[in-house]
DNA sequence: TTGTAAGCGTTATCAT
DNA sequence: ATGATAACGCTTACAA
C-alpha cells in the first residue's frame, strides 16, 4: 500500500527509522558492505524504502557528485528518419549505460544549436553528441564546452578538432559511383543535401573520385542541390533533368532527396530506371516499396550510435587524452530496382556489394556491420 | 578573450567582484529591478558575468527552486517516423516556453516504460508526457507521479484516467472506410497495430461504424494484425488476402503497415490499386512515391505537439484541477492513387475530403488544422 | 557499525 | 541598495 503523500526523501526516511542519513545513503547506494553496515539495519532501510516507495534525488544527488549521469544530444532535424533511428540508437545504448539523454532539435540552425549547446551545459550534462549544423554561428559553440567532452556524430568539423563518429560517406559515395559506371553510365549527376556540410561534401568528393579514375567529366553542372528537403530535393533534380545533355543516372545524397527525384521525375514523365537511373543515401523502411524500388547505400546507424555513446563515455571516464578519435564506419551498397544497366562497355568490375533480395524480404537487414 | 580555465560560478565571480553571491543572483536572475540594485552594481555583475563565460548552474538552482524547468518524454519507438515527428514538435514547442526535454524510447515495453519514468521523476521532471505502450507493466507506473503531471499523447488509458491529446482516430477510420464504400467497396479488411492498444482500437471502432451504418459485415476474419512493424504488417496482410473471400480494400492502421501490405501485395502478385484498394495511417513524405501514391488520414501532428506541451505546461502551473482534459484533434483524408473506384451503387454521398493533388504538389500540406 | 558535519551552487528571507 | 544565513537533498571524510 505505498500511499505516500509526504514527499519522501532519504533524510525523512532516515529519520522515520530513527537513523542517520548516511547510513540510510550508504544503503541505498550498495554501499552497505564496504561499510560494513549490519545486515538488520540494511534490510530495514531496504524495506522501509521499498515500502514508501522511495527514490533518491538525483537533483541533489548529481550536485553533490559532480556529475548527472546524463548526456545531451543535439540533432539538425529529428523529424529526418535518418536522425530519428539515429537517435533511437543512442538513447538506447546510453540508457544501456545508466545515462539519461536530454535532447534538443537545432532545426539545422547555428544559432539555436549554440543556445541548446549552452544549455546542457548549464544542465551540467556530463557530454555532449552532436551532429554539428556544421554552419559557422554566430557565437562560437563548439568552443567552450566547459571542459566537458564532446563528440561528434555523422558530420565532422575541422575546426575545433573534436572526436567524430561517421560513416564512410565518401566511399558510399564512391561504391554508388562505380555501381552506376560498371552498368554503362557515363552522365551522372548529383543531387546534393547542404553543400559546405561534412557527409555532403564528401560524398560528392567520392563520386568525383569514382568519376575520375573512369576518365568521366563530373563537372558542377552535374551538381544541384540546396538541402536536405523534398521540395530542395525536387528543385535540383528539375535543374539537372533539364540540362541540355541530360545525366542517366543520379546520386540522391540523402533519403529525403531521393523521394523529390522521384517526383521531378514524375513531373517530367522521366521514368525511373528507363530513363534515368537513381541511387539514394540511407536507408529507409520505405525505400524497398517505391516505385520503383531504390537502390541505396545504407549506413550502419546502430553501430554508428553505439560508437558515439562508446566514445563519449570512454573520454567522460578518462581524462582528455587528446588525439581526437575519429571512427569511421563501413557502409554497404544495397541493389534494388532503380538502375537500369545500359549493357554498354563495363569499364569497372561490378563492385562487391551484398545483394538484397526484393519481394521475398523487405528492407531491414540491420547487420550491425563491424 | 573568455580564457576560462576555473569551473566559473555565481559565488566565485561575487569573490572576484567584492559583493555577495545574493546580489549577483538577483541581477542574474533579472530581479535587479525589483531588488533596487544600483545600475553600477548591476552593470559591474553583467559585464563580469559576459566577460567569464558564466552561465549559472540549473542544476543548483532546480534544486533551491524545486523545479527543473525540464519536461520529460517517454516514447515507444523514436525511429517510427510518426513518433519521431511528434517528438520534433513536442521539443520544440517546449524550448520555446523555456523547458527542455529529457527523452526516452520505451521501446513498446511496458516495464522500459515503468523504469525510464520512475528514472525521470527522480531527475524531478516537471511533468510528463507519455505515449503509453498500453500494456499492463509488472510494476504500476503511471499512478504514483508523486505528484508531477502527466499528460498522455497519442494513445489514451482508461485505468489511470489522465488528461490526453490525441487525434480523432475514430473518425479518421470512419472517414477511410466510408470513402471507400462510397467507391463501391463492400469487403474491406483492417490491418492493425497493437490490439488493446488505444488508437488501434479506436480505429478498429470507427471501421465498424461505418461497416455497420452502410449493413456491411465488419467480422473478425476481416481483421488481422499483431504489432506496428513491417514484418507484422506482410503477414496480416497476407492472411487477410488469402481469405477465401478476398477484401476488395484494406485499411493499413498505421503508416508501416502500410508498407507490409505493399510488400504482400506484390508478392501475391496483387495489383494495388486495381486488385486491391489501400487506405494507410498517418501521412509521410514518402508516401506520395510509393507505387501507388497512398491515399491516407492524415494526423495533424504539428497541431498534437503544440497542445500536449500547453496542457502540461497549463498543469504544471496551475495546481492539479481535477477534470482530466481530453482534447480529440480532428483529422483529415488525403486522396491519392491506392483507392479504386469500383463503379458500383455509391451508398453514401463521397465524404468531404480535401483532395491534394499529386505529381504537381508534394504531401506536405502541414495545415494545422483547427 | 554508525553518526556528525561540511559542502555541492543556488536563491529566499531577514537584516541592515 | 546590499549582505548573512539557511535551506534545497544528497554524499563523504572524519570521528566515535
Amino acid at each position: 500500500m505505498p500511499h505516500t503523500t509526504a514527499p519522501m526523501s532519504l533524510k525523512s526516511l532516515a529519520r522515520e527509522l530513527g537513523i542517520s542519513a548516511a547510513t540510510v545513503s550508504r544503503v541505498l547506494s550498495g554501499q552497505a558492505e564496504r561499510h560494513r553496515i549490519s545486515i538488520a539495519t540494511r534490510d530495514r532501510v531496504l524495506g522501509a524504502a521499498r515500502a514508501s516507495g522511495l527514490v533518491v534525488d538525483q537533483l541533489a544527488r548529481s550536485l553533490r557528485l559532480r556529475r548527472t549521469q546524463s548526456i545531451g544530444l543535439l540533432i539538425p532535424d529529428i523529424s529526418n528518419p535518418f536522425f530519428a533511428q539515429l537517435a533511437r540508437q543512442i538513447e538506447r545504448r546510453a540508457r544501456h549505460h545508466g545515462y539519461s539523454v536530454l535532447i534538443a532539435d537545432s532545426e539545422e540552425d547555428a544559432d539555436v544549436e549554440a543556445a541548446a549547446m549552452t544549455l546542457m551545459l548549464s544542465r551540467r550534462v556530463d557530454g555532449l553528441i552532436v551532429a554539428p549544423v556544421g554552419t559557422p554561428a554566430t557565437d562560437n559553440p563548439l568552443r567552450s564546452l566547459g571542459g566537458r567532452p564532446c563528440v561528434l556524430v555523422d558530420r565532422l568539423l575541422e575546426q575545433p578538432s573534436l572526436p567524430a563518429v561517421t560513416s564512410d560517406h565518401r566511399h558510399g559515395a564512391e561504391l554508388a559511383t562505380q555501381h552506376l559506371i560498371a552498368r554503362g553510365h557515363r552522365r551522372i549527376g548529383c543531387v546534393e543535401g547542404s553543400p559546405g556540410t561534412f557527409a555532403n561534401d564528401a560524398r560528392i568528393a567520392g563520386w568525383r573520385a569514382a568519376m575520375a579514375s573512369a576518365g568521366l567529366a563530373a563537372g558542377d553542372d552535374l551538381v544541384a542541390g540546396t538541402g536536405y528537403s523534398v521540395d530542395a530535393g525536387v528543385a535540383a533534380a528539375r535543374t539537372l533533368l533539364r540540362r541540355a545533355e541530360r545525366p542517366t543516372a543520379v546520386l540522391a545524397l540523402g533519403n529525403v532527396l531521393a523521394l523529390g527525384v522521384l517526383q521531378a521525375a514524375r513531373e517530367e514523365r522521366i521514368i525511373v530506371p528507363d530513363d534515368l537511373s537513381l541511387v539514394a543515401f540511407d536507408d529507409q523502411l520505405w525505400a524497398a516499396v517505391t516505385s520503383p524500388a531504390l537502390t541505396i547505400v545504407e549506413q550502419p546507424i546502430e553501430a554508428l550510435g553505439r560508437e558515439v555513446v562508446d566514445l563519449l563515455l570512454e573520454r567522460i571516464a578518462a581524462p582528455l587524452d587528446d588525439p581526437p578519435a575519429r571512427r569511421i564506419l563501413p557502409v554497404r551498397l544495397i541493389e534494388r530496382e532503380s538502375v537500369r544497366d545500359l549493357g554498354a562497355g563495363r569499364v569497372v568490375p561490378a563492385p562487391p556489394a551484398q545483394r538484397t533480395p526484393d519481394p521475398p524480404a523487405p528492407a531491414h537487414g540491420r547487420a550491425g556491420a563491424r
